[in-house]
DNA sequence: GCCAACGTTGGC
DNA sequence: GCCAACGTTGGC
């Protein structure tokens, strides 16, 4: 049987990497190299899929928050920039034979009309158990609820007016 | 730039 | 296995 239709978010910086870097990449398709968290890197490995849905979340920004949705193309698989020494991400631990970092490729699907800001996420009841929401929460790969996922969305619709 | 929260490292 | 020191994240 089928496995249903997962949801996540994922965090980028946009000066490093937004989604319009990613609406922009050829195929319009990235890697989604260099997460170094071993939560997060579970995630990747064992529970994203191929077919899920991705909301796009710009961290560090000015406003920090939703910029729109992306969606998984390819299955877990080594994070080849681990190898890498010349890449900032470069981590010895990790071996071609026994990888210990891993990643997914995401596909642009659609930035929103205007970026959906943190505190604005806050104000919704809908999101009040959200991970993104919760104090310290730092996590860059995270689960979503399918009503939280569809939540943003609507807000998203609502606020494109 | 500040700093709170969190994760990792390494001495013991 | 404890925990202090250190490094990173990410909102503000």
């Amino acid at each position: 049987m089928a496995r249903s239709r997962h949801y996540w978010l994922l965090k980028s910086e946009p000066d490093c990497f937004s989604i319009d870097d990613l609406q922009q990449a050829p195929d319009q398709t990235t890697y989604w190299d260099g997460v170094r968290n071993y939560q997060a890197r579970n995630f990747l490995r064992d529970s994203i899929k191929q077919g899920d849905r991705v909301l796009y979340y710009h961290s560090n920004a000015k406003p920090p928050g939703v910029a729109g949705v992306a969606k998984v193309v390819r299955d877990g698989y080594p994070d080849f920039t681990a190898w890498d020494p010349k890449d900032a991400h470069f981590d010895p631990k990790s071996k071609a034979d026994d990888p210990t970092w891993y990643m997914v490729d995401v596909a642009f699907e659609r930035k929103f009309a205007q970026l959906l800001p943190l505190d604005l996420l806050r104000q919704q009841s809908e999101l009040a158990d959200m991970e993104l929401l919760r104090k310290g929460s730092r996590l860059s790969v995270q689960p979503v609820a399918k009503a939280e996922f569809d939540a943003i969305l609507k807000l998203a619709r609502r606020q494109a007016g």
